[in-house]
DNA sequence: GTACATAAACATACAGCGTATGGAAAGGAG
DNA sequence: CTCCTTTCCATACGCTGTATGTTTATGTAC
């Protein structure tokens, strides 16, 4: 049987679809032949195991990943944020995936180097020492892969935190968690209402922020 | 039977005791059953199914977590650092459970409220508005929950990433990452080597530093 | 002391999983 | 035509979580 109705190309894309619709735990080698319309064992063909089939679906988010660089005609600042932004983005495109990336050690280290170097770009421009630029980027990496976690691991674009935050903080028994109960309380439900959004970028202005004083400082 | 050999704690203590020595992988039902000498269906009686046991994992690890507050004697500086390194080593304290805590969206959110006050105590002193407070603890913990993926994720304490980076950027072809490239070849092999502890503290450095700037300019 | 209610532990069984093994089928090469 | 290689399939094994029904041991009431 030469003709080759399987490919691990196919495969993947078939895995991919099963992985985006309907999450990761219905992605079974057996579910997988069977929407492929072929026997469970055909895939061993074309993929070692399981573990190779996950290791592929990251590969393939990620070959696809074309990271605009906005270019040096924007401050430095912006195109690191920029270079965040997309990052974050390519973890978003497929949430149901998002934590198998993330936990997937040589698919982070992967990643890792093809998004890095819009990365360094906009750092080296920054002027920064080159352990600065190393340290400054695995930090801001680790607050995107940290934020994608959250975000990924919750269904609604904008998840209200307020009911359960609130709830909880009342719930705790009194003179426990003081600060954390006044500043709650002073935010008020709306100031709580959390967009995630918003909440990355308060988070990349603090980095951003953070890379500058040390810049400023010559360290 | 009233006697009770089995309880929902004595459960918990055994799966967190397989969970440390032999990884997430190695809990099953089955397994734990036969390390409590038992039928694996009497498990049942103390815990509805699976889920619960890994949920009371993640409960019972950060049950036992105090975080020790340096006290107002310090800058709130140091102090916000002191908060985010005891949160860090609860996460390490079960490299094996720490995915899947992390993972967990309502076990993630028990610990950010019980771990959450000291970090507003320290914000709280440093002068930030109720928003500035909310807003900073997100970025600054979405940082320890990136960070902890990536450390726990690994195996080794002090994990060398020179050769795989240095061989991938090499691997790359020529021109695709050019600022990578120099910036790693800067860095030399020694300079790569990274350690886990140091790269924590560097991040902690950027974050404090990009929040006092926000306080600075009063924003 | 004896009957009963209750809770705990057990035995069995089922559907589903990943995948090892070995055989069948379909081309291309000599 | 024969053989070889590659792909695909059928069967089967050991494992998983857990539904279901039964047995056993205890605390309580009479």
């Amino acid at each position: 049987m030469g003709e080759e109705r399987l490919s691990r190309e196919a495969i993947l894309t078939t895995a991919l679809r099963i992985v985006d619709d309907e999450g990761i735990d219905a992605l079974t080698m057996r579910r997988l032949a069977a929407t492929l319309e072929v026997n469970p064992m055909s895939l061993y063909h074309h993929l070692p195991n399981k573990a190779a089939v996950l290791a592929g679906l990251a590969e393939l988010v990620f070959a696809g990943l074309e990271l605009p660089d906005p270019g040096d005609a924007v401050p430095w600042q912006e195109q690191l944020k920029d270079a965040a932004r997309a990052y974050r983005n390519a973890l978003r495109a497929h949430p149901n995936l998002a934590l198998q990336v993330l936990s997937d050690t040589s698919a982070v280290s992967e990643v890792v180097v093809v998004v890095v170097e819009p990365f360094y770009r906009a750092l080296d421009r920054g002027g920064l020492s080159p352990r600065q630029i190393f340290e400054a980027v695995n930090t801001i990496i680790d607050f995107i892969h940290g934020f994608a976690l959250g975000e990924t691991s919750v269904r609604s674009e904008t998840f209200d935190l307020a009911p359960d935050l609130l709830t909880r903080v009342q719930d705790l028994p009194a003179g426990k968690a003081p600060t954390l109960a006044r500043v709650v309380g002073e935010l008020g439900p709306e100031g709580l209402a959390y967009d995630f959004d918003s909440g990355f970028e308060s988070g990349l202005t603090v980095l951003t922020a953070g890379i500058a004083a040390g810049v400023r400082r010559g360290r």
